[in-house]
DNA sequence: GTCGTTTCTGGAACCGCTTTCCGTGACAAT
DNA sequence: ATTGTCACGGAAAGCGGTTCCAGAAACGAC
């Protein structure tokens, strides 16, 4: 009844409710060997004082933490909006807290490994990280649940897109349109992905018997943006306009390089999909607002599908090896690539 | 040298190092009376031994935990992103550690309470929560360092927006360019920031002399979105586009919900912005690129100053009252409304 | 009525680290 | 030779729980 505060812990309890403070524990953590009488009285005292559990001594005491932590490079994008949209439904359920560990882009290992050796975390997704062999050692050695989302890694559960099919669809859509000089705005890193996404370009061409021409390929690289930016998708789409024969349709590798390139043309007063056709990548919500046609990713679903076989491995009821799987993106066509060429 | 893992404990480094544990602790702690000569030995066995205090015992241990957790009804739009963004840049720094809180819309009260009463939290953000007076008690009674975000308390540091003059000027602009029929689309909430911005709303009008009409604030109502989502925009919009009189300009609570308008108006092959024009609010960072005017309210700055200061509460270094901060929010013309009415 | 079980509960060790309280030896200052 | 730092060791008491072990009570069976 008097919400005093400071500090109630179980002894507090174990008093009021007059047993041992191994009684309350068992309560606590709803052992079967503590009668309904008992069970009843401490719970009435814990209710009465108002107690929670210290989530620290817990985890400290049992060895393993229920608590869940998710590492992403870049947290500020509405990339990973609808992916975090996915995980917190089931975690809601359970009674688990949520980690945060923002990598900056740079020193991301560095920052990934200390924050992992410092413990405390029974659980781990990784987002769009590339998983290098001695990451993935450290990973093991810490023995916790792990998945890995945007990058595939044989010895832990991950989820990835068929990136090739994905670049593939969204320029064979464009080339059905009757587009013959076909642009592609990508990031400057060499990511798999990255790499990925070109092949995929190069063989929807090829199956459309357009020549594959470097020079169409642009990105936008300045010190200060990464490559999956509006910024960048801004800058690219400048260099593809000063070509000598312009491009008549652009695949970008994000939504929001889409969104750049859409502005640099605006400001040239140059019409989407009239003059330029467009194409996203990753179907972020907004798209769906402004138009944009985008390779869906289910970003969603495949945080949900992530979430609940970790949780079923951090609970020990999944034993089965790392499974791998994979997503092919769909198609989302909207205004931005509806013009059909002559 | 062997990564052999399996808990390094600081009875391991003090072994290696030939000290005593306490002055382990002491270099950890970056106690002043230890030789420079022993701090060395200590600091090479630690790297060798690839030890990391256990971040649990430690909190556990020194009562208060260099956590900082951060509180948001809903993560889950671009909203905040920016936000986040000044936040984490300052948070990197530090060694600490982000817990986040994501409280469902429904029952916010409960989850936060429950999250709190658990401890192991000494800093606290809150963002855009409208903080009730049971809720304020309990964060009293935590004792922990307390900043609120997008609401005004007298009791914590608040950062908020002056929502009153932030629509007045939103819609000042409008009438400026020769609007009579300025519509507005809102969240179905009675929040605080609802009721003022229809208040700045009002008093613009009177101050252009242009009649308030009810029948021309409108708001997407439905089950399944939030008050502030594109959907909500959207079906605000046709709400409005169906009246006998229609609007020749719209001022959206939120950038979301001006995104969701203007698609309706899209579909129905009405021009931005030469037929209605449209403003927004919060500035996300999409709305730059598609050529959405809108309210900045600095949320990366807001962001910065609030973690800047709740650091320093949470150091000790701060002891001053709770502080007051006001933001007035600043318009940015882009071109969803630069066409001028006779 | 005694013995073996089962059921429930109390006591105590322990999780990994911090911190306090001496105590000691070394070395410089007086 | 005495007094004072300075740097560190050793031991022990937490922090707030969990968990193992043993003992007490309750129960049924012979």
């Amino acid at each position: 009844m008097p919400d005093d505060r400071s500090k109630v812990t179980i002894y507090d309890v174990a008093r009021r409710a007059g047993v041992a403070i191994s009684t309350v524990s068992r309560v606590l953590n709803e052992s079967p060997d503590v009668s309904t009488e008992t069970r009843k009285r401490v719970t009435i005292a814990i209710e009465a004082l108002n107690f929670r559990p210290d989530r620290r001594a817990r985890q400290l005491a049992q060895q393993g933490s229920p608590t869940l932590a998710i590492a992403i490079p870049t947290l500020t994008t509405p990339f990973h909006t609808s992916l975090l949209k996915g995980i917190r439904v089931h975690l809601r359920e359970k009674d688990l807290d949520l980690l945060l560990c923002d990598l900056g882009s740079r020193e991301r290992h560095v920052a990934l490994v200390q924050f992992l050796q410092r413990g405390a975390v029974s659980g781990l997704m990784l987002v769009g990280l590339k998983v290098t062999e001695d990451i993935a050692a450290e990973l093991k050695s810490m023995g916790a649940a792990v998945s890995i989302i945007g990058y595939q890694h044989g010895d832990f559960d991950s989820y990835w897109w068929d990136d090739v099919e994905g670049a593939r669809r969204a320029v064979t859509h464009l080339a059905g349109l009757g587009h013959q000089r076909i642009g592609m705005i990508r990031s400057s890193s060499d990511s798999r992905t990255q790499i990925r996404r070109i092949d995929g370009y190069r063989a929807a061409l090829q199956a459309a018997g357009i020549p594959f021409r470097p020079e169409l390929i642009a990105s936008g690289h300045t010190e200060k943006h990464a490559g999956y930016s509006e910024e960048s998708g801004y800058e690219a789409m400048k260099k593809l306009l000063v070509l000598d024969e312009p491009v008549t349709a652009v695949f970008c590798t994000s939504d929001a390089q889409a969104m750049g390139a859409w502005m640099a043309l605006r400001e040239q007063g140059i019409r989407v999909p009239e003059d330029i056709a467009l194409v996203g990548y990753d179907d972020v919500k907004t798209s769906r607002f402004v138009g944009l046609s985008s390779m869906d990713q289910a970003m969603q679903q495949v945080g949900e599908q992530a979430v609940t076989r970790l949780l079923d491995r951090m609970s020990g009821n999944l034993n089965e090896p790392a499974g791998s799987f994979c997503h092919t993106p769909e198609l989302r066509v909207r205004s931005s690539s509806t013009f059909r060429r002559a």
